[in-house]
DNA sequence: CAGATTATCTGGACTCTGTCCAGATAGCGG
DNA sequence: CCGCTATCTGGACAGAGTCCAGATAATCTG
């Protein structure tokens, strides 16, 4: 980890390594405000604005990706080896991490590519979670 | 048309009408201010609130599908036929439907639900408009 | 067609996320 | 230990959309 920092030139500081901590926590996809809040019980405090500049950086440098699904805020988890979908709820938001599925998925290669240059595919599967399904059903 | 605001109990008013043939001019894909606007232009005048009162109300009715593209606000689009993806620039945000590929994709239905029923799968496909390519290279 | 009902509109205040700015701090290479 | 800058801090600010309460105006009824 502390290598993946050096390579992208970024410094280790204190900041830095509480945002990263922060969002390793039990249960993944965190969203700022949560990050603040728990990067600030760890360090005392920390201004919000480090925390957006150090997601910033930690994203261009791959170390973390960020999701934006509609409806809610922008969240942040480790980028795990790689290329998992996300699985989230329309009842509470809950979000959960779909493994790619296996083999080249023809979907995933439009024939008509209108001149663009396509480099990546983002699945986002919508439903209900099983707490959701039962509250309804109420 | 006038047949799918009746069905859903939606009044057929002046405002809803500009919102809808806004919506339906050159492009698809608008968001809410180019709304705004354009209903302004029709009308004379317009409250922001009623554009987004009309918006939630044509979604809910699903007249109109609303999409929200990581990095840009909400855009609106009339709901053809259906179930088509979207293709966006990630230099521009420009954005350009992908129809849905041919066949049962296997990609969208994951084995391991987690419990959730599934009720979409939505794809985004990312990369760069021809214009921005060019634009790169300089 | 007049009256009643209530979906819609209006306008302004307000919230949530996130960004901009400029000066103060503090990693890290030498 | 020094100096260069990447980072931090704190506060003002911006974009998108929501909340609220009263005024309007489609539709429904008789």
């Amino acid at each position: 980890m502390l290598q993946l920092l050096r390579q992208s030139n970024l410094r280790m500081t204190a900041q830095r390594l509480a945002v990263l901590s922060s969002i390793d926590a039990e249960g993944r996809h965190k969203d700022a405000e949560f990050i603040v809040n728990a990067a600030r019980q760890r360090l005392g405090s920390m201004s919000r604005q480090a925390v957006y500049d150090n997601l910033h950086a930690l994203v261009a440098a791959g170390i973390l990706r960020r999701i934006e699904p509609a409806g809610s805020s922008a969240l942040y988890e480790t980028r795990v080896a790689d290329n998992h979908h996300h699985l989230i709820c329309r009842g509470c938001q809950a979000v959960v991490d779909i493994d790619c599925v296996v083999g080249a998925a023809p979907c995933l290669e439009p024939d008509q590519n209108h001149g663009y240059v396509i480099d990546e595919a983002e699945i986002v599967f919508w439903g209900l979670c099983p707490e959701c399904q039962s509250q309804t059903k109420k």
